[in-house]
DNA sequence: TCGTAAGTCTTACGTCGTAAGGTAGCTGCG
DNA sequence: CGCAGCTACCTTACGACGTAAGACTTACGA
């Protein structure tokens, strides 16, 4: 390992370390330990570019948010607010689906990068020149959530496990649930982000949403 | 401290004695040993009842999801399933709202909860008796995320602080952001979930994908 | 040449989850 | 009665974590 050679430390390279580890082997491996192995230094030399580990994990929910603002930059827009905003977002589930310890940390973060808010306020420029007051977009936010950013965390899977795995005696107790089961497979390879988050339940869920929203612009 | 006086230990006890230390000083609170003291044991004796803190976490979301059903089974069902969703929905709600932890703790479970699944069964059957198929019903509950249990993660907030709060300089930045603040006024008292979810938002976007699945219903 | 600052490392502390194994009290069987 | 065996709880200890305190090393300007 180590595979990044020796260099004066930084902010950037331990941040791009982290998201590299992340990445690889997943947010828990991600201690201050493991990073400054990965850097070639000590836990400790960390802390003269870092401030603590939050700054850390605020630092690379930063990286990730300016990779979608880069991936949102390539787009073209069109007139078509509701079109634009769509491609935006499925152009940042792109960004998730090769960080997928991601969602569940931008979850967790309250204090917003500042790449983070760029997109919003991008976002928000698409909804205004699509004819939204203000109010009305900033409810739209509200109703999207973490769709706006390009995933949406499942809280349970129906499809964890194909029908027959149901368990006979728990079956009973879930008459609908294990009627719903029987008939729908999760054939669905893996567009998967969290657990259950797949490419077509997404845009479903997406598609819901903004045309609820665009009815409600024509008042 | 201590609240519990001394008796036999057990699941029970030890879930519902997280469940409250968890209320009162929050998840990061619940600990083995600080729920040991919370029951006047050791650390150690909590693994005889227990298997493992996973398995405390495991356990307190089903305490909160029974919370949950029990609050649902004092509803009465009306003929419109639209009605009668959102009635529950809004008392899951109810529940969240004296575990504010909660929320965030369902989202890093996988493994669903047997209380979890009673409440999505009957909720399927709500939509069953509604008319959809099983098909719909499962692209719903995946539409609806989170929202189907009462609560919706917000990623960013755009009231954290009054319009004025915002400098000058990052404002250039966030031009349609900050038109948009400096409009808005969050004076929702606490009716607050996570850190921006206040009861108008979350019914606004619950009614968007209620209204929008509606839709589908009528083919 | 030397002082000073930036960058890195060493050591150490307190907290966490939990493995291993001890101990006290009850229960049942000879 | 004695003693095994089980249940419930406790003691001790380990390794990993975040990070405070402070020592060392190097580079550079005076």
């Amino acid at each position: 390992m180590t595979t990044e050679a020796r260099s004066p430390l930084s902010r950037e390279r331990v941040l791009r370390a982290a998201v590299a580890l992340a990445d690889e082997h997943g947010l828990p491996a991600v201690t201050m330990r493991r990073l400054a192995e990965e850097l070639g230094a000590e836990a400790m030399s960390l802390y003269y570019h870092v401030a603590k580990k939050e700054d850390v994990l605020d630092g690379i929910v930063d990286v990730v948010a300016q990779e979608i603002n880069e991936a949102v930059a390539r787009l073209e827009d069109g007139p078509d607010w509701q079109r634009t905003a769509r491609r935006r977002i499925l152009a940042a589930r792109q960004v998730f689906l090769r960080h997928r310890w991601a969602p569940a940390l931008f979850e967790t973060r309250s204090s917003t990068s500042l790449a983070v808010l760029k997109y919003y306020d991008s976002l928000v420029g698409v909804m205004r020149e699509g004819g939204f007051s203000h109010d009305r977009i900033h409810h739209a936010l509200h109703a999207l959530g973490s769709r706006a950013l390009g995933f949406s965390q499942e809280l349970f899977d129906p499809g964890a496990g194909a029908s027959a795995e149901v368990p006979a005696d728990l079956a009973a107790q879930l008459p609908n649930l294990a009627g719903m089961l029987s008939e729908i497979a999760h054939d669905d390879p893996d567009s998967t982000l969290g657990w259950c988050d797949d490419q077509f339940e997404f845009e479903f869920g997406l598609d819901i949403v903004l045309d609820g929203l665009d009815r409600l612009r024509e008042r």
